[in-house]
RNA sequence: GCCGAAGUGGCGGAAUAGGCAGACGCGCACGACUCAAAAUCGUGUUCCCUCCGGGAAUGAGGGUUCGAUUCCCUCCUUCGGCACCA
């Protein structure tokens, strides 16, 4: 045979492509052989690969294959790499829809969440991922919540777990208290069911997460997404600036915080929220009546109502004064509900004339207002901005906040401000000294970010292991007690009151301390505390000597890379980081951070652009389309289809895109093709395309680009059908090319790509145990280059040129072309580019 | 109001370091195969014009540059977060 005719050379078509015949198989090959086991070995390099736990709501659907399947194909490269990964799954097992399966059709919590569990581990399966299932975790498993339980304790130990009475966020609907961070937006609505929380005084407990407030500020050793950080950054809400005491008539001190302590002097009056302790102390018996109604009222308000900046400021005059200490003056104190208890320290100094909320409170009570900043004049503005008649005693018209010079304030007249905060500013800074040194105040942070509150008013969660005795006043249960255990048989109300509080005798119990009849904590804790550890349970899931098994976190501790959503950024995120801090200083765990590199997955949306929900009907079930398409075709449609960091709507037609992909790979492998004859030049350039290939999926993978992987895939595939046109099948580099084809798949497309390797290239099982095969830089080069050639920024001709050409031969090339001589007129060029030999530009 | 991200064909999206805009795929159109359809294969597919050839175009406007999707400034739109935070 000589020159390979298309036409004569039909190839067999092998139509047995059989996805659901072939995917199962080879999931339970890889499973006997334990293919995925992921065990200490000292001679690799570990990779700890870590994609976010699923809750156990029972079904798999989008938003769990979306992460997990392209982690799994990037856990899969690592290990081609060398490297020996780890990659993990569990259940995050606890939580309230358990317990309202149970209180509306009589299901106990532990029946329905189990059975789940039984569903997803079969779903998981399907999706051909490289699990390593005998380090699965559950975190309402005894051996696991015990030591949810032990870690409270160590926390309690170490002074970062306390109990107070405060105004917390309760949701009416879910009848819990919740942590700050799970109350979202301005309707602050319940971050799991939607429902607007409300207020309410209860003692509960917390962790000092407050604690770590500057250190959690800090990423220098994180590689995780800028969004994350600004999100973390804006949500712990640090701001610098002093501390100042003032007093009352009577002497009392009062703290406020202040970022502008340089406008001290133009204080003229105090604002303490209405529910501030002095309150009663210095209101006057004249006032009396109007403070205590207005304190009904603010008591009365919800928080949206109360908090919504647009509303118009209220007050009311205690009748009680207080001394500025810096200049002696006597100023009136109000309360007003635009001060907050639960910010600073619930009492501020109001500066009318360099605060607009002050300023608006000014003017509607005729209050004094002092300027102490006057803005410098400049050319732009010749006179001082803010000013009604734009002179000197003129009223101000509107707060001023910018620079300008301190007046009226004593000592620092002249001092000059900037817009900058805390010590960068030298206005700022000199006063702070000077309070320092006249023991009037000093300098101070204030953080938006609140304690973690732990408690939860419900069953199916890790018990809080705390006793309480009349006597001995709360004491954790000894550690080798632990786990409490949840009681089984617990009765449900359709009010969801906790059964444990319920319960005639499970929360009796003796004081650890005095032997003496003492009651169990029946609060519960929040979920997120499961899941700040889950990553160490995985380390040795049955191990009993301690949460973890040391030799186990020495050698894959901490997590390389970790995918999830960003809607856990102010969250689990920042819990985890919390914990894993409060742990280091427990001496408990090593380093500063958990998890190095972080990626955020998009979502997957509906067909129609909308959030998938059963609502709205347009849910997509991946079981089906599994069965239809085969696992295969539905992990690289994920990858493809969208920026993976994104997402966006689903579309189904997409799916027929990656879904003939494969099945033109699986044609292309398995068609019986006469070896035939071709030139060196097309053997030559199939080389390059395939190292060219394999140096970029190579760089796609590192990257997370996945949807680029699989155009450069398809993109191979093309030039590969043109090959074999060509007749370049029998060739070395025919072989080579199926080779690494078949590997670059294996991380995409785990299941054809092995049939393929093992049973029709009857190579050695597994592709999932061959190394990533090496570019090849050489047969990755070009040896002709075309270049462009515009002329005055137009492309008018195209020029061929040897790849190693140097920029004169290049110019001489272009100026050559017939095309640029007719541009050009016989007229000399002004200037000739050769830019990075990817392209001439003349300008004539 | 403040902070952040993003705007590229009918659609999803590509474009090392400022260098050919629209790779790859979906959809669509036409053709081949078929009695027919599906599947498959092939060709075409940003828009406009006088269709040889030329012009315009990456949210809008301006700037830097031989050259801008990419850098700078102003603005618009969408999405996300925070919000009386002293």
């Amino acid at each position: 045979m000589t020159k390979t005719k298309p036409a004569g050379n039909k190839p067999k078509r092998d139509i047995s492509f059989n996805p659901r015949e072939l995917e199962p198989r080879w999931q339970a090959k890889w499973e006997a052989d334990k293919l995925y086991r992921a065990v200490i070995d000292e001679s690799r390099p570990k990779h700890y690969a870590l994609t976010m736990l699923p809750y156990t709501s029972g079904d798999l659907h989008f938003g769990h294959w979306y992460p997990m399947a392209p982690s799994d194909a990037r856990a899969r490269f690592k290990r081609m790499n060398g490297y020996n990964v780890l990659f993990p799954i569990g259940f995050d097992a606890f939580g309230l829809p358990a317990e309202n399966a149970a209180i509306k059709r009589g299901i106990h919590p532990k029946i329905w969440t189990y059975k789940n569990i039984e569903n997803m581990r079969r779903q998981l399966r399907t999706m051909g991922t490289m699990f390593d299932w005998e380090r699965e975790a559950v975190s309402a498993d005894p051996e696991y919540y015990k030591w949810t339980e032990w870690f409270f304790i160590q926390l309690y130990k170490h002074g970062l777990a306390y109990r107070k009475m405060s105004a917390v966020d309760f949701c009416p609907n879910c009848n819990t208290t919740l942590a700050r961070e799970q109350v979202i937006g301005e309707n602050r609505v319940c971050e799991r069911c939607g429902t607007p929380v409300i207020k309410k005084d209860l003692e509960q407990w917390f962790f000092k997460t407050t604690k770590y407030a500057d250190e959690l500020l800090n990423f220098d050793e994180l590689d995780w997404p800028e969004r994350v950080k600004v999100l973390q950054t804006n949500w712990i809400g640090r701001s610098e600036g002093a501390s100042v005491i003032f007093k009352t008539e009577a002497g009392d001190p009062i703290e406020i915080f202040t970022t502008r302590p340089d406008t001290l002097w133009g204080a003229t009056f105090m604002v303490f929220a209405p529910e501030h302790p002095l309150v009663d102390k210095i209101t006057m018996p004249e006032q009396r009546e109007a403070v205590e109604a207005y304190k009904a009222q603010a008591a009365r308000q919800s928080d949206i109502e109360r908090e919504a900046a647009d509303k118009e400021k209220t007050g009311v005059f205690t009748g009680g004064y207080a001394i500025n200490p810096v200049n002696g003056e006597r100023i009136p104190i109000w309360i007003a509900d635009y001060v907050l208890m639960s910010y600073g320290t619930g009492a501020i100094m109001a500066v009318p004339a360099h605060d607009e909320r002050d300023f608006a409170f000014a003017k509607k009570y005729d209050l004094p207002i002092v300027e102490v900043i006057r803005p410098e004049p400049s050319p732009l503005h010749p006179s001082p901005s803010g000013r009604g008649d734009g002179g000197e005693g003129g009223e101000l018209k509107e707060a001023y906040i910018g620079a300008g010079v301190m007046v009226n304030s004593g000592p620092f007249n002249g001092t000059k401000v900037n817009d900058q905060k805390g010590r960068k500013n030298p206005g700022i800074s000199a006063v702070i000294d000077w309070l320092e040194q006249q023991g009037m105040g000093k300098e101070a942070v204030n953080y938006r970010y609140r304690d973690w509150l732990i408690s939860r008013q419900r069953y199916w969660g890790a018990p809080i292991p705390m006793i309480y005795c009349e006597k001995d006043g709360w004491n954790p249960v000894p550690e080798d007690q632990l786990p409490v255990l949840l009681p089984e048989d617990v009765e449900w109300r359709p009010t969801g009151e906790s059964p444990l509080k319920l319960h005639p005798t499970w929360k009796n119990t003796t004081c650890p301390v005095c032997g003496g009849l003492a009651t169990r904590e029946t609060d519960t804790m929040d979920t997120f505390m499961c899941s700040s550890w889950y990553h160490l349970r995985y380390l040795s899931p049955h191990y009993d000597k301690g949460p973890f098994d040391e030799k186990e976190y020495n050698y894959w501790m901490p997590v390389d890379t970790y995918t999830g959503g960003i809607e856990h950024a102010t969250m689990h995120l920042l819990y985890t980081r919390f914990f894993h801090k409060a742990l280091r200083d427990a001496g408990i765990v090593e380093g500063n951070e958990p998890m190095l590199q972080l990626r955020n997955q998009g979502i997957i949306l509906g067909e129609d652009g909308d959030k998938m929900s059963k609502s709205k009907g347009n849910v997509i079930a991946p079981d089906e389309l599994v069965a239809q398409y085969g696992t295969d075709a539905l992990r690289t449609y994920l990858m493809f289809a969208y920026r993976w960091q994104e997402g966006g709507p689903w579309n189904s037609q997409g799916i027929d895109g990656t879904s003939r992909w494969l099945r033109r790979v699986w044609m292309l492998f398995t068609d019986q093709t006469p070896p035939g004859s071709a030139s060196d030049e097309t053997k030559r350039t199939l080389r390059r395309r395939v190292h060219q290939t394999l140096k970029r999926v190579t760089h796609d993978f590192e990257n997370f680009e996945f949807n680029t992987i699989i155009s450069s895939l398809m993109e191979l595939l093309n030039e590969m059908y043109k090959a074999r046109e060509a007749g370049v099948v029998g060739s070395s580099e025919w072989n080579e090319a199926t080779e690494i084809y078949l590997k670059m798949l294996a991380p995409v497309a785990p299941h054809i790509a092995e049939e393929l390797w093992t049973n029709h290239l009857g190579k050695p099982y597994s592709i999932h145990q061959q190394r990533w095969p090496q570019v090849d830089e050489e047969a990755a080069k070009e040896d002709m280059i075309e270049l462009p050639v515009q002329i005055n920024g137009k492309v008018r001709d195209r020029i061929t040129v040897p790849a190693e050409a140097g920029e004169e031969e290049i110019k001489a090339a272009a100026l050559a072309s017939v095309v640029v001589q007719k541009y050009l007129e016989g007229k000399e060029p002004k200037k000739v580019i050769v830019a990075n030999k990817r392209l001439v530009s003349i300008v004539v």
